[in-house]
RNA sequence: GCGAGAGUGGCGGAACGGUAGACGCAGUCGGCUCAAAAUCGACCGCCUUCGGGCAUGGGGGUUCGAAUCCCCCCUCUCGCACCA
């Protein structure tokens, strides 16, 4: 998870900013010091099951993958949940909010056939240095609950989960059809198949049966696709992707009986979204992969090369694209279910797939696309069963298009004049009658496999006896640890080569066996882990009271690149647990934000080269030269940060220079956090501007003498406190809606209110006191975003006090500031603005309107004008309506 | 092809159906400086005969009033994609 792109460190240091004149906030000094003071005060621990009473909540950014540095995808991500996190803790929640790492995987075993060292090793050097890079953030963690998932503390108990659900029925072995690469011998993701080759070896990839391991997702599919209903705090695009991921059609199951029995085969099993559309049938297609193609092949050299060549080519992007049907006519003959003595002809058919359906399809030309296409290639009948709504029955015909529009059927006997729907359960009745089928709903989700020929991941926990088949390593062997000495020399799974791992003796018959080496689908591990948060010390996988107090996670925050898979699994594997007693809950994620990217401009030097943003030196007029060199820099397009178009930004370099609460307002002021936002390095400066700003603001109430709050207030001491309490309302409010850009341009405007303030100068008034309010609510509102120096700003206001901001409740807003002294009303003739008059809040309609007319500019337009209607809404406008 | 989302100044973006452009970035002018940096102040959609007019992708509609609601169209982005 969250490795999507990686950080490379800058080559080239950059300068600091310009030493000023004055004091300035040393982010320096004061970030690690709050960090040790926050750390100190556990201010953000959390008990496994709290008794405080307070709501809980629960917030959880998706984990890192250990690849070594964090990169600004992951500062995005974690300064979100931080607001969150921080901002619920001070509204009075118990908050969760932990880390850990998603540390099984490839790159660890890339980094050791490349560099050989252990990915072991590789890993935790990555999660040590990633983890002190993480704390310069100064996130509100409770640091106490991180594991990795490669720890056997960690795998142990999915080990028994596993067990748990091959107990429950909701695991089993199956034979499947994987993409085989032959040169780096493992099973590959479709993700990993590019133009039908490995990825990585770039072998043609082959389609070959394996037995695997699958958690049986399907079981749930209905409940997985009916409860998306009720995730009303997830993005609607990511429901729908869901959905359509699950696939829930209806239709027909039925068979067609062949004409002449096949190698004992006498009959083909299809499934059809149309049976409304059988008196249309010109063929039936089978898969390559169908049982049926594999007799005919056996018997059939020229079949068996179609297979062959379908095989090979089946994945290869030429194929997809041009959608190019390809077809072999096997000489078989079906019948049909209604009609005496007609047959039709059997084809084995490239676009027919083996995973969809049954691998079998009838084709109606007239009234499917595809079966169109095929039949004008190899010149099978078209034959019409769809009227359309104005179609005439004489000469209506298929042309180029399929129709698949709604209509009457004809040409269908007992079918004809029904329309689409009746028809549809018309032909499905008949076929029962006849048994020859049934309506059923048909998924597009499949079993999750989750085998993989890999060393760095968990052991699937089974032993393969010769006498007792499958047994389950029992519960006192686990957890069933992976060997630390193991070489990537070759190629394949390193488990499966090492001499001794794998040989050890049935646990129930004590003969010679041998160990599952294949090991999980590292999706395996990420699917529970912010339920193992909860309890992350205990002997069980899960603690019932931990669970069942802190799950489902209220607020998760991640990359849309997981909307499908990661979320699917999660939300099946949590059902899973609660089938297996582990859990109360359905769904893992109460809410759910998917945040956009971090993008940035990539700059390309005269060779051709890419050029790092720290090797370029912009110029005014906004082109770019090579710094040093002087030479042209092409300034290429804001694209996501990534290592090859070397347009990356270390947040390591950034948190150097400027500090770590400059990166999070930046980060979080530029845009909404769901879209893609740019860095800019003008954009880290005016944060930067901005975090000295609130320092001075606050350093120069040092002369401004403290004291209680006067009883009455000047002008300029009552306008600022209203700013003070308008910001506080307006903050709250952006914050509660995730709308954080716009909490950060609330703030810019208490930050320019006290400026003003401080320019008049005056504290006679009660001014002083009205700044001093208002800085220190610029602290605590600024502190779920840039908490460090609000608890300098904090700490600079109550010399000698010991609270920490962290530990401040949120502020309230006095009702009584809300209200303005007085209005500013717009004031339209015919909708149209001509001034604008001010009166106090709440005045009646008719001094409002009264008010409106005497306006110069109104009163010019209306001059002579027979006004026909006044419409007054209270505190926001007039519109006079004239007549003409 | 199917589905979803989005189009607002030079840029990122604000805006319960009620003064479009908050706030920031960039820019212009000015104060402070020998100068620069930093900082502070002012300006900053287009046109204008200085009355005002035009402006939220385009065209219609609803409404006293539309960036916002409805219909049609255009463009872009994303997701799925031979799913029978």
């Amino acid at each position: 998870m969250n490795e999507s792109s990686v950080t490379v460190a800058a080559p080239v240091p950059r300068q600091e900013p310009a030493a000023a004149d004055g004091p300035r906030y040393d982010f320096n000094s004061a970030e690690p010091r709050w960090q040790r003071a926050w750390a100190e005060r556990g201010c953000f621990r959390v008990e496994d099951v709290p008794t405080d009473g307070k709501p809980k909540y629960y917030v959880l950014e998706m984990f890192p993958y250990p690849s070594g540095k964090i990169h600004m995808g992951h500062v995005r991500n974690y300064t979100l949940g931080d607001v969150v996190a921080r901002y619920k803790r001070a509204k009075g929640h118990s908050v969760l909010h932990p880390m850990g790492w998603d540390a099984f995987g490839l790159p660890a075993e890339n980094a050791a056939r490349e560099r050989g060292v252990h990915p072991a090793k590789w890993t935790y050097e990555n999660i040590a240095n990633m983890r002190t890079e993480l704390k310069r953030m100064g996130l509100s963690l409770d640091w106490e609950r991180e594991f990795a998932t490669c720890q056997p503390e960690y795998y142990r108990h999915q080990q028994k989960l596993f067990l748990d659900f091959l107990t429950a029925g909701l695991v089993e072995r199956k034979e499947s059809w994987v993409n085989w690469d032959p040169v780096d011998g493992t099973v590959l993701a479709n993700e990993q198949v590019i133009d039908g080759r490995g990825w990585r070896s770039g072998a043609l990839v082959e389609k070959k049966q394996l037995s695997q391991w699958f958690f049986s997702i399907t079981k749930y599919a209905p409940d997985l696709l009916s409860a998306l209903e009720g995730l009303d705090r997830w993005p609607e695009r990511v429901r729908l992707m869901q959905s359509n991921w699950i696939g829930r059609s209806e239709g027909a199951r039925m068979h067609f009986d062949l004409a002449a029995s096949e190698a004992g085969i006498d009959k083909v099993e299809v499934y059809t979204t149309r049976p409304d559309t059988l008196y249309g049938m010109s063929f039936l297609a089978i898969a390559p992969e169908h049982p049926l193609a594999a007799s005919v092949a056996a018997r059939d050299p020229k079949a068996e090369a179609f297979v062959a060549e379908c095989r090979s080519k089946g994945t290869s992007e030429a194929v997809i694209e041009t959608g190019e049907k390809h077809g072999y006519d096997t000489g078989l003959r079906v019948k049909h279910p209604f009609i005496e003595g007609a047959t039709y002809p059997i084809w084995i058919a490239n676009f027919v797939l083996m995973e969809y359906g049954t691998g079998a399809i009838f084709g109606c030309p007239g009234h499917d696309q595809r079966d169109l296409d095929f039949s004008r290639k190899y010149g099978l009948d078209v034959v019409p069963v769809v009227l359309p709504p104005d179609g005439d029955p004489a000469s209506f015909a298929i042309a180029n298009d399929a129709y698949v529009g709604p209509g009457t059927i004809y040409n269908s006997d007992f079918l004809n004049g029904l329309d689409v729907d009746a028809a549809k359960r018309a032909a499905i009745a008949a076929l029962v009658e006849r048994k020859m089928g049934e309506g059923v709903v048909n998924w597009r989700l499949r079993d999750w496999g989750v085998s993989r020929q890999r060393y760095w991941g968990c052991p699937i926990p089974v032993i393969h006896c010769d006498s007792c088949g499958v047994v389950a390593v029992p519960d006192d062997q686990l957890p069933v640890t992976l060997p630390e000495d193991v070489t990537f020399d070759r190629p394949g799974n390193p488990l499966d080569h090492h001499p001794t791992w794998k040989h050890v003796n049935c646990p129930k018959c004590h003969k010679p066996a041998r160990r599952e080496t294949d090991t999980f689908d590292t999706f395996v591990d990420s699917s529970w882990y912010f339920a193992r948060y909860c309890s992350p010390g205990s002997d069980l996988p899960l603690v019932r009271a931990a669970v069942d107090h802190w799950m489902p996670v209220d607020q998760y925050i991640g990359g849309i690149e997981h909307a499908i898979l990661h979320l699917l699994y999660s939300r099946f594997f949590t059902r899973a647990m609660k089938a297996t007693g582990h859990i109360a809950v359905d769904e893992p994620f109460a809410g759910l934000f998917t945040q956009g990217m971090v993008n940035h401009e990539s700059y390309k030097a005269a060779d051709g080269t890419w050029l790092y943003p720290e090797e370029i030196e912009k110029r005014l007029d906004g082109t770019a030269v090579q710094r040093g060199t002087e030479l042209p820099v092409t300034v290429g397009r804001v694209e996501a940060m990534s290592k090859s178009k070397r347009n990356t930004i270390d947040p390591g370099a950034i948190i150097a220079r400027y500090g770590a609460d400059t990166a999070r307002w930046f980060i979080l002021s530029d845009n909404p956090p769901d879209r893609d936002m740019e860095w800019t390095e003008s954009g880290a400066a005016g944060a930067f501007r901005f975090t000295q700003r609130v320092f001075r603001l606050a350093e120069a109430l040092d002369s401004v003498p403290t004291g209680p709050q006067p009883a009455e207030f000047g002008q300029a001491a009552r306008t600022l406190r209203r700013a003070t309490h308008r910001c506080i309302a307006s903050v709250s409010e952006a914050l509660d809606g995730f709308a954080f850009n716009v909490a950060v341009a609330r703030l810019y405007e208490l930050a320019n209110a006290i400026g003003d303030a401080e320019r008049i100068g005056n504290n006679d008034d009660g001014l002083g006191w009205a700044r001093r309010e208002a800085v220190e609510m610029l602290a605590r509102l600024t502190s779920p975003m840039i908490p460090h120096l609000a608890e300098e700003v904090y700490a600079r206001l109550h010399p000698g006090s010991a609270d920490l901001v962290a530990d401040l409740p949120w502020p309230d807003a006095d009702p009584a500031l809300l209200i303005a002294e007085s209005v500013t009303i717009a004031v339209q003739v015919m909708g149209k603005l001509r001034g604008t008059i001010e009166v106090p809040p709440n005045a009646p309609a008719d001094t409002v309107i009264a008010a409106a007319e005497a306006e110069i500019n109104v009163a010019r337009a209306l001059e002579g004008k027979r006004v026909v209607k006044r419409v007054h809404v209270p505190n926001r406008i007039v519109n006079f309506v004239i007549a003409g």
